[in-house]
DNA sequence: ATGAACTATTAATCTAAAGCAATATCTTGG
DNA sequence: CCAAGATATTGCTTTAGATTAATAGTTCAT
């Protein structure tokens, strides 16, 4: 825990670890990078990290913990839009608007760290290259989205299930936070059913049937994947929209 | 048409226009703008803009014409992720990746001016500050997503149906591509299901209610809202995900 | 340590929307 | 202009998942 609260000599941070594995990054991208995010400040667990209909001054780089972006609508009903893991950052979506469009809550406690937005302005400006490749990132963040959609839209409870755990599985290790097969977090149902659009009961059902058929566990705040080709199977689960980059071309040297 | 064919002296073009709208842009930019957007093309109706799977070189910047963004799955159901709308960037959203994520394609005739990524890289260098602009742009688009999927995830069908089309009023009014309270698009109920997540019957029943109740008629391809405001009260709608900008600062000239 | 508030589990209805099927109507390519 | 394929409409049946409710097990704040 101390070690994340000094940035200096750190581990590597999540999001910096995040944009390696996909992108190259100069020793000075990396230095300016972790540089942004100094200054961590943390949040409890059940608080809001941005509140709907609040205005913010600045992006959010979250360095440690896990939160929900979510809205609730006029009877009540909340659908979370997205889980927020280390290395994603918060504001992007909604925050640049007027009003935040979305809540934002702490799932475990979380440490984050500001990046005002006329620090973001220089940036543009003096590093122009590591902008292009973090919004790479964000594109990643987007199909996420996406995803999400096809999730809702088109795939019944089981699969929708299934996908959304082994999704979070591939983003967990991606911010290395996930053994091969298994995670701590602290999913309760009511959190699967409003990320998913289904009821509580109903995800427990879904969670039962996954569990006999020996294809994921959730225990003690755990989620342990037994079978991961079946349950891949299942889900029409196809990574790639996670972690594939190609358009190098873009962020080469200008020509 | 041949408006559309001479970027030159032609009137404002949709993606100028929507930034203009959003953002005071300097003639420098504007023309810079302008200048990406030249040399346009045009692909007919039905066929695919991207395809799954493909590589591209480039984004498309849309100048005139509708597509869809869809992903169909193993079963041969088709979810739609977003309409693409004149002044809307194709690709930015999966073609980033080795392999496209989604097909897109054009539901009328499109014209489309290719951006290739090296063309982009340098603009990152030499304006970065007209790509923070479009990156709001960008941002809103994200913010069209979140909705989708609160649309997706805990409107009713009758609630989704009204505030489909009650988007897309907002986002052609944003392009100067519809009336006050109607607009032209060519729109079949199995493309409204499968951008909502409905069948085909369930949309038509969907839709006669709406028109008995005197909210909306779809007819002749022209969507007409009849009672704006009964419409929205129903459908929980609240445009301002779709236009209010307010991160000025960080669209400032540096510090 | 203990009551209050979460969380999980299960069962019994109920319902929104799917699936299927049969026409009817409209487009449109040849 | 016509045939063939889209598209729209409607009715009937089925089903996935919601709702409600009751119980039990956990967690946590005081």
């Amino acid at each position: 825990m101390e070690q994340l609260l000094t940035t200096a000599a750190s581990d590597v941070l999540p999001l910096t670890r995040k944009l390696t594995e996909i992108l190259p990054l100069s020793a000075d991208e990396t230095s300016i990078l972790n540089g942004l995010q100094s200054n961590p400040r943390t949040i409890k667990r059940h608080r809001d990290v941005i509140t709907e209909g609040r205005n913010y001054g600045s992006l959010f780089v979250v360095l440690d913990g896990i939160a929900i972006r979510y809205r609730i609508l006029r009877d009540g009903r909340r659908q979370i839009i997205n889980l927020v893991l280390p290395g994603d950052v918060i504001g992007i979506l909604g925050s640049l608007f007027e009003n935040s469009l979305y809540s934002t809550k702490a799932l475990t406690d979380i440490t984050i760290s500001a990046v005002p937005f006329p620090r973001l302005s220089s940036l543009f400006q003096t590093n122009p290259r590591l902008v292009a490749k973090l919004l790479c990132l964000f594109s990643c963040e987007t199909s996420v989205h996406a995803e999400h959609i096809v999730d809702l839209g088109r795939r019944s409870a089981l699969e929708r299930v299934a996908h959304f755990l082994l999704e979070l599985l591939y983003r967990l290790r991606a911010a290395g936070l996930a053994e091969e097969c298994s995670y701590r977090i602290p999913l309760t149902q009511e959190l699967i059913g409003d990320a998913l659009g289904l009821s509580v009961p109903h995800v427990n059902r879904v969670l039962r049937q996954l569990r006999e058929d020996n294809l994921v566990v959730i225990e003690e705040q755990r989620v342990t994947i037994k079978d991961h080709d079946a349950l891949a199977e299942l889900a029409d689960f196809e990574p790639s929209y996670l972690c594939r980059f190609a358009a190098r071309e873009m962020l080469e040297e200008a020509a």
